[in-house]
DNA sequence: ACCACCTATGCAACTCGTTGCACAGAGTGG
DNA sequence: CCACTCTGTGCAACGAGTTGCATAGGTGGT
């Protein structure tokens, strides 16, 4: 559904191969839409079929050839009909809340030591987030234009991993009349 | 992969025909998980196959017949056996987020306007969820097994809405010079 | 009597996404 | 030279989820 509008976006601000798509995937489009390099080439031939990329072959040095794919006329109109088209709320769908609602019919103790391992992955990424804000948005104040939003979206990051870790701590501390830290390994 | 589940969750909590489970998975459940009545029916039949759950014919004073589902034992330790397997954090998929990236590639007006709508969308759930709280749960620090977890993932729902009204106030704040009020209708 | 609507269950077809595997060229180490 | 690994592309099969439609009995309006 939404993919393809994905990929003109990434292409749009720079040209990739399939693979460097995936790996952007996994890293700065990744953190709000992940998908596996299968899909992606998948995805990418039918946008070559509909004309909205348009493929160059490049040779390596050494590697094997890449297909470089850029965003044709075509795509961008394609991308600007959908930027503009009435947008839906994203469905939330947590498995994870599927299992906290379900705590009392398993281990108790299991949900709760898997959720303060939970809240340390959230607490990993909420650093490194912050950590790139620093890094690469020092004074946001200036920015504007596709800038501003690659800043936004990337404080949406951080602010959904406050809520991770704010919810699964007030999980843990009601359940909890332990202290916070762990007589354990995980956390 | 999650649904059975969340259905073996809910039918813990109450044994309920296809149609009953449909509605709430409009209401409570399905504040963090969706499903139409059509998905249903079918892992109903699966997880019947099974012998997850168990069904039973009732007869209704003027309506048809319905198929009330319960858990079966073995359905209890396939739920008692997934609760206490490891938690993966849930993907964050934003189909908002890839739009609000990529808006310099289309009408910014439009975005903010369709952003606006949203923000009040989500206003209006938090509001509701708040309410619920009140008249659910006037007293949190006196519940404890599964109502406790009832209300803890309803805390989710409202910290998840609070993370949204912030960061998409955060987003029109950043890109509207403007007043936060509408001169229009919506927000 | 007829039509529209509601409850309740279900089938069929389709899209989206994941998993597992395959293949080809090129560099690396024994 | 052979096995291994990395990059890069891709197919096939499957499962999950959505959309559209079908059916069957009951209720209420005209």
């Amino acid at each position: 559904m939404a993919l393809e509008h994905a990929i003109l976006v990434s292409l749009s601000e720079q040209p990739a191969s399939g693979l460097e798509l995936t790996r952007r995937f996994d890293r700065s489009i990744g953190f709000f839409w992940s998908a596996t390099h299968q899909q992606i080439y998948r995805v990418l031939a039918r946008m070559e079929r509909d004309a909205w990329v348009h493929a160059r072959t490049v040779a390596q040095h050494g590697r094997a050839d890449k297909k470089v794919y850029a965003v044709t006329p075509a795509g961008g109109r394609e991308l600007a009909r959908w930027i503009g088209s009435p947008m839906a709320g994203d469905p939330f769908r947590s498995e994870v809340a599927v299992r906290l609602r379900g705590a009392s019919y398993g281990d108790r103790s299991a949900v709760l030591a898997e959720v303060r391992g939970l809240r340390a992955e959230h607490a990993t990424r909420l650093a490194h987030y912050e950590l790139l804000e620093k890094r690469d948005f020092p004074d946001p104040a200036a920015l504007s234009g596709h800038d501003l939003d690659v800043y936004l979206v990337l404080r949406g990051g951080i602010r959904l991993e406050r809520f991770w870790v704010g919810w699964l701590t007030e999980y843990l501390d009601a359940h909890g009349p332990y202290d916070g830290s762990d007589h354990g390994a995980d956390a």
